[in-house]
DNA sequence: CGGCTGATTGAATCAGATCAACTGCTGTGG
DNA sequence: CCACAGCAGTTGATCTGATTCAATCAGCCG
């Protein structure tokens, strides 16, 4: 079955008992939502938690001048909101999705009881609530203690880091970028601009190469 | 016996089967650290986790320029550090006594036994996590999208809000305050003589007295 | 009475935000 | 196929909240 295949796909489920994997399917509905659409909003009613199957989806928070955080950009495989689904009820943030995207809805009542029934599936989410707090904390170190070209550089070294080479693509905006960076479109192409003038990236278009990582390393830890 | 008095005594375990806390007493060990002492540092190897009996302990990350941020500041019945039993074994942040305190220790291996044992008690801890997230969620909102004066009037409003009077005391030095709200000592202290100039509030060392309410929610809503 | 720590004040400076203009690309409709 | 609307990105000029550096002050303890 489809379903199954998709929750089957998420993460968070990874080498769980497939009896587990069957119940879930069982209570599991799909949602397909275009780009630009709101899937929730920050203080809304939550019955429930979603996985990415197809697409992506950016989880922000925003002030009424209009200014945004960007807390996190999730693809395929990915889980958000979970947290919904134990403290109150509310959803912390607003999710948007960024192009085309194909969810998994996973009811907070039935989950639970696939919870309860199955330790190790807590034990999996209290990993992936503790991964979520440690990218909080250095988001909040980041803010607090650094400055953007600093923060800029330790994202491009995660970039790098991730695809394993030291040419890459944005995978969002740049826009969107400076929003998760805590910081604006404008001050994100200069930060760029002056590191292409020092060497230390080549950039066209959302295409970054890392010239001197030594020197992005130095810079992200903030001896910059 | 004292110690199951204690581990009773921490919020994550109120209301949880008695079976399942004597179990926890019998793992548990305390530890008495004076003012100012390191329990444990950014990186270091867990084994375990903490919860305050008595005292207060702060949760901090430094760089290297010396400056740091207070994530959290927690005093009697709450655990902390419980990040570290679930994900990769290392404390993401520096925990420090800042005063004489008591604490409870419990190390992971035995206490990921008495989660398996107890659904029940993993639900707590999802529950704690989560809050915690939300917690850091705001922090982030704050520290990117707000200013100094936002954070601080927020932060009166929470502490009017949990003493349930508009008169408090702080509960730490002026200087941590500055480091909890990501921002200095001196800034804090031209914002303090800023909101008492404006009639916001009053103030009498550690003693603070708020004079308009509807103001510094205004304020810390950002619309200041 | 010193001496330490925390707090306050002042002056100078800076990183980043803000305001505004312009470029270049892309897609759409005449 | 071109014109133009619209949006993302870049650049410049200016402004400002907050940090930095420096000095002083208040309280407390041995």
């Amino acid at each position: 079955m489809e379903l199954l295949r998709d929750v089957a796909a998420t993460s968070l489920f990874r080498d769980i008992d497939p009896k587990d994997l069957t119940r879930l399917a069982n209570i599991v509905s799909t949602k397909q939502v275009e780009k630009g659409q709101i899937i929730f909003s920050t203080g809304e009613a939550a019955h429930g938690f979603y996985s990415v199957i197809t697409g992506k989806v950016r989880i922000f928070r925003a002030v009424p001048s209009g200014k945004e955080h960007v807390l996190h950009v999730f693809g395929p495989g990915e889980a958000f909101a979970e947290v919904a689904v134990f403290k109150d009820m509310r959803f912390p943030a607003t999710a948007q999705a960024m192009e085309a995207s194909k969810l998994l809805y996973f009811p907070a009542v039935e989950f639970k009881r696939a919870l309860a029934a199955d330790p190790q599936l807590s034990l999996r989410l209290l990993a992936l609530l503790s991964e979520r707090l440690k990218f909080f904390v250095k988001k909040i170190e980041d803010l607090s203690l650094k400055e953007v070209p600093s923060r800029l550089a330790g994202h491009f070294l995660v970039l790098a880091g991730s695809h394993n080479a030291d040419t890459f693509r944005l995978d969002m905006p740049k826009s969107q970028l400076a929003a998760y960076l805590g910081t604006l479109p404008e001050t994100l192409s200069r930060t760029l601009r002056d590191m292409q003038n020092k060497g230390l990236i080549a950039m066209d278009g959302a295409e970054i190469t890392i010239q001197d990582a030594a020197a992005l390393e130095a810079l992200a830890r903030g001896e910059g």
